[in-house]
DNA sequence: TAATAGCGTTAAAAAAAGTTAAGCAAACAT
DNA sequence: ATGTTTGCTTAACTTTTTTTAACGCTATTA
C-alpha cells in the first residue's frame, strides 16, 4: 500500500501551473494548484501536504511570503522555489527561508521531478513501521531474519526461499505473477529461473506442509496464490 | 558541543579546488580536497565523511562512477554534483545515482553553502554518539580506536577488521555489496581476496557471537547484511 | 483425444560461502 | 642480529545455496 506524495504548486500562471500539474500528477503525486500566494496558504491550512513547490512572482501573496507563512506553522515540509530570475540575491534569500531547493525558469520537467525525489528521499517517512511479525496461518514469519517458526524446528530460510516467501505473502490469497516474479527475484525471466523457481516454491510448500490450512497454489499460466483459510 | 562536518571534495581544477576548500573551511566545515576519483575515493574509504561534493569531468575516474562506488558501501552520505556541462542528461543521470544536487560552473560560492546547509538539515543527526561511539546490540564499538567492548574481554580489532566492521555497521539493515566491499577494502575483486573476507567475516561472527542478537547474515551472491533484533 | 506447454518433484552438478589451519612477511622485542 | 608476535593471505576441506537435468503428471487447446 503505497502512500500518495501530496504536493501543494503555487504558480500564478495557468499554463505553466496546469502542465506541471499534469506532469507531476502522471508521476503518482497528488497536486494541489493554487493560483497565487494567498490561495495556497488557505490550501496549506486547509488539509495535509508532503511537498511545497513555489512560484516567487505571484500577486496577492508573492513566493517568499508565502513560505515565511508557511515555516511559522511547519518547519519540515520541503519548499522548492521556481523563479524566472537567477539572481544570486533571491536564490540566498530563498535558501535563507528554509528552502530545499531553488529552481530557475525555464527548466526541464524532468529535472524537477529528479530534484523532487532527491528531497522527497531524506525526508523520514512511515513512523510507523510494523515490527515485520507475520502470521501465516499459525506458522510465525520474520521476513528481516528469514526466519519460519514451525511446530518442533526454527527453519532458517535461504535468501531465495525468503524472497519468494516475502512476495507470497505481500500478495496473500491474490494472483503473484510468475513473469514479474522472476523478473523482480531472479532478474531476468527465462526458461531455467522458471524451473529454478518451481523448485523453490517446492521447497517452500514442504516447508508450511504443517499447517494444512496454509496452500500454494498455482494458477497455470498465471502464477501462484499464496491461501491461507481461516477457520 | 558542535560537530564539525567533514567535506570530501573532489575536484581535478586545483584552482577552484582550492578557493572552493579555502571557504568551505572559513564557514566552519573540514575539507578534504582529492585531485581525481581515485584519490578521493582511496580518501573515502580511509577516513569518515558526512558529505560529498564531486566535480564530474576528472582524470583517472569521473565523478559519476566515483559516485556509485560510493554508493555502493555508503546509502546515505548526500552528494552534490559539480559540473561545468548543463546537460539534461547529465543532470538526470546524476540524480539517477542518487544525488541531492546537481550545481552548474560557473555559480557562486554562496549558493553552494546554501545548497549544502539545505541539504545537511534533512540529513538525520548523527546515528553516531557525539564521541563516535556505537552501540551494536549490547555491544560497545569505537571505530577510531579499533576498539570492541565485549563481556569479559575489550578486543583489540585489526585494520581489516575495523574497516568490514565500520561497513558492515554504516549499512545496518541493509545489503553490504561483496564486489564494492572488496573495493572498498582490499582494493581490488578477485577469488582470492573474496576468500580473504570470508575469513575475515568469520572472525567477526565468533567476536559478536556473544549477543546472540547480532548476526551477520549472508545474503547469496550479493554481500552480506548486519542484522540487530532489537527487543 | 492427442499434442503440447506448464508445473511438481527429486536428484545431480555447480557455485558460493564457512571454517580451520598452514605459510609468510613485517613489526616488535630480546 | 635473532627470535617472537601479529596481521594477513593462501590452501584445503566442508557445508550451504542455487541451478540444471531428468522424468512424470496435469491442464489447455487443436
Amino acid at each position: 500500500m503505497e502512500k500518495v506524495t501530496r504536493i501543494l504548486l503555487a504558480e500564478d500562471d495557468l499554463n505553466l501551473g496546469q502542465l506541471l500539474q499534469n506532469f507531476l500528477q502522471s508521476k503518482g503525486f497528488k497536486v494541489s494548484l493554487a493560483q497565487n500566494g494567498k490561495i495556497a496558504f488557505e490550501k496549506f491550512n486547509r488539509d495535509e501536504f508532503d511537498f511545497c513547490i513555489f512560484d516567487i512572482m505571484m500577486p496577492e501573496m508573492d513566493g517568499f511570503t508565502l513560505a515565511k507563512e508557511v515555516r511559522e506553522i511547519d518547519k519540515k515540509v520541503p519548499i522548492l522555489f521556481l523563479s524566472a530570475k537567477a539572481m544570486k540575491e533571491d536564490k540566498l534569500e530563498g535558501f535563507s527561508i528554509g528552502a530545499d531547493d531553488y529552481l530557475t525558469k525555464p527548466f526541464q520537467m524532468e529535472e524537477l521531478l529528479a530534484r523532487i525525489n532527491a528531497i522527497l528521499r531524506r525526508v523520514p517517512s512511515n513512523p510507523v513501521q510494523d515490527n515485520g511479525n507475520i502470521e501465516i496461518g499459525s506458522i510465525k514469519y520474520e521476513p528481516e531474519f528469514r526466519m519460519l517458526y514451525l511446530k518442533d524446528e526454527v527453519k532458517k530460510l535461504t535468501t531465495k526461499e525468503n524472497q519468494l516467501l516475502q512476495l507470497l505473502v505481500k500478495n496473500k490469497n491474490e494472483i503473484l505473477d510468475r513473469h514479474a516474479t522472476l523478473r523482480a527475484i531472479w532478474g531476468d525471466d527465462n526458461y531455467f529461473n522458471g524451473r529454478s523457481m518451481d523448485v523453490y516454491i517446492a521447497k517452500l510448500r514442504k516447508a508450511l506442509r504443517e499447517d494444512s490450512n496454509i496452500e500454494i497454489m498455482n494458477v497455470h499460466g498465471k502464477g501462484f496464490k499464496l491461501i491461507v483459510k481461516e477457520p
